[in-house]
DNA sequence: CTGTTAGCGCGTTCAC
DNA sequence: GTGAACGCGCTAACAG
């Protein structure tokens, strides 16, 4: 009832040679004899060996499996950067730890992966906690954070200018015509991952406009429990438009401003942030930021690669660029 | 700038103890005075040891990891499987070796996932290919599938019954006066994985209607490329209503129909299948089999843990009841 | 209650 | 081109 029974030495009986060769040639090595190669391969195929990866693990210090952290798997936006993480990964053979670290726990689940001996790291989420950015200095295996930056610079990260984004996209809504700007997202943006707000603010600013606060509307959790409060809110304010941080906010807001005859984009504009398909699933649909969200996992995994390579010259900061994407929830560019 | 430099030895040598006690007191072995393993956790926590994970399951045999395998992440049906999948796992102390399997390639990840050694398997798909059957077969690690059924009843698994659902789906709408129903899915669910498309012919029979192929529609793969193409064959067909297998095309036969002025639910009748958050984003708001995405993970890794520690009496295919919420794609039922 | 001793399956020198 | 031997870090008897 063993898991694996037949090991490298079966091998090596069967085929008259010594375990050393079967790991040659396992391992592809070339300085083996073609006839022996064969014959040791031959032996491998009857007896359906297959290396056992945890052995081989220990013996060279090396999994070839990363892990993965992300807050929620359910949430479009990672789910899309983990689909680009995935293939560049099966690509270079690596095998993935995906993690859903629920906050609190963020770092014990780091610890637990650290402890698998995992090649490297990539991390994603809405902010960076100092309890993780400790276990990261602690540790050295190699770290990507992938849709997240490091205000500290220290970490290797792939994302792109939010802020910049942001600042186009409320800019472009004030040369619409919009007047009332409002800013929607969870907590942590406003308060450890200002990236979009600043973009928001200095759209603001360049418009002569002061920081309004009643314009600001702050959801508890990425599951938006109140969000259908937040939608009302927003309804009653002053508003007459919104960047949204996330999708399924932005989508939220759409179907309750719509639910209740407001017209959008005429009398209300939405600007939302990920690009995800549910932006094409809304009427209207949504106009908006497009980080390319596949390309940032592909990109993170990539560096990851480098990085547990240790090859040189490795561009530890990428920022990709991103696009924008007119559609039937505000008005004209 | 090694990975891990501090091992059990270190550990046994700073407290003065040896290496075997210290495995005691990490794995929480009773046998130690309490003085001794308070002196031995004072030295890891000092030395910040963290017991190998990879040397561990070589000696013991046991990874406490599972693989995970599913065909697309993005998609919200499996990325609600996982979750629950993920949620109970951890709850175990299990870790997840996700594996996104795009479909030919699913024995060769498979048996790469077993060379790591995982401790069992969840398998999610549209349908059950023979190269995988063959490879669950070869090996003795639990199995489980979750969201997806054995014909052959080998193997353990986890579902609602799709047959029945669809039968109750199909004739609801009968009821309501619609007169051609339509059935939409991806071409699995034509070919080896039937239970819902039975559940649609027996609806018929019943009914006492005549099978119209013009009523049947396939979509080439699961990220459904040709939807729009689909959903303007059903508009041109006789079908006035549908029942789908999948919310995101669901949703995109919506939105064609809506978008062409047809009336739904009055002139047509969209029925869906997974009750996913996309049924509440498009309007009309779809009505659908509410499989318990959630728990149909939950239970499988529940169902994976007990084969994994060899428990008695384990119920091997269980049948999770399923819900339907009316919503505003039908008449009234 | 604690220490000693074998392995777990494989990679990797170092000889031949 | 091939084999013997050691070690990776830890668990699991077995003594004591």
């Amino acid at each position: 009832m063993e898991k694996q029974t037949v090991t490298i030495y079966d091998v090596a009986r069967e085929a008259q040679v010594s375990m050393a060769t079967v790991s040659r040639v396992v391992n592809g090595n070339t300085n083996v004899k073609p006839s022996t190669r064969a014959k040791v391969l031959d032996v491998i195929k009857r007896l359906d060996y297959r290396p056992n990866a945890v052995a081989r693990g220990l013996a060279s210090k090396k999994t070839t499996t990363v892990g993965v952290l992300l807050p929620d798997i359910t949430n479009n936006f990672f789910s899309a950067l983990a689909l680009g993480i995935d293939d560049i990964a099966s690509m270079y053979k690596y095998n993935i730890i995906l993690d859903n670290a629920d906050n609190k726990k963020e770092s014990q689940v780091l610890s637990n992966i650290l402890a698998k001996q995992v090649d490297g790291v990539i991390y994603m989420g809405h902010q960076l906690s100092d309890s993780v950015r400790e276990e990261i200095n602690r540790t050295n295996t190699p770290f990507v954070l992938a849709g997240l930056n490091d205000d500290k610079g220290e970490i290797p990260s792939v994302n792109i200018d939010y802020t910049q984004a942001f600042y186009e996209a409320v800019s472009g809504l004030f040369a619409q015509g919009y007047k009332n700007i409002g800013f929607l997202a969870a907590k942590p943006y406003f308060n450890n991952n200002l990236d979009r707000y600043n973009g928001y603010l200095k759209a603001l600013e360049e418009a002569g406009k002061e920081l309004d606060k009643s314009l600001l509307f702050e959801v508890q959790d990425s599951r938006f429990k109140n969000g259908e409060d937040i939608a009302q809110q927003i309804r009653d304010s002053k508003a007459d438009g919104i960047v949204v941080v996330g999708d399924e906010l932005a989508v939220k807001v759409t179907n309750h401003m719509v639910d209740n005859g407001v017209k959008v984009p005429e009398e209300f504009a939405i600007v939302t942030s990920n690009n995800t398909s549910l932006t094409e699933v809304v009427r209207p649909t949504l106009t908006s930021i497009e980080p390319p969200l596949y390309d940032i996992g592909a990109v993170s995994m990539r560096i990851l690669t480098k990085l547990m390579n240790k090859e040189e010259e490795i561009e530890n900061h990428v920022t990709l660029p991103h696009k924008f994407i007119l559609r039937d929830s505000t008005k004209d560019a």
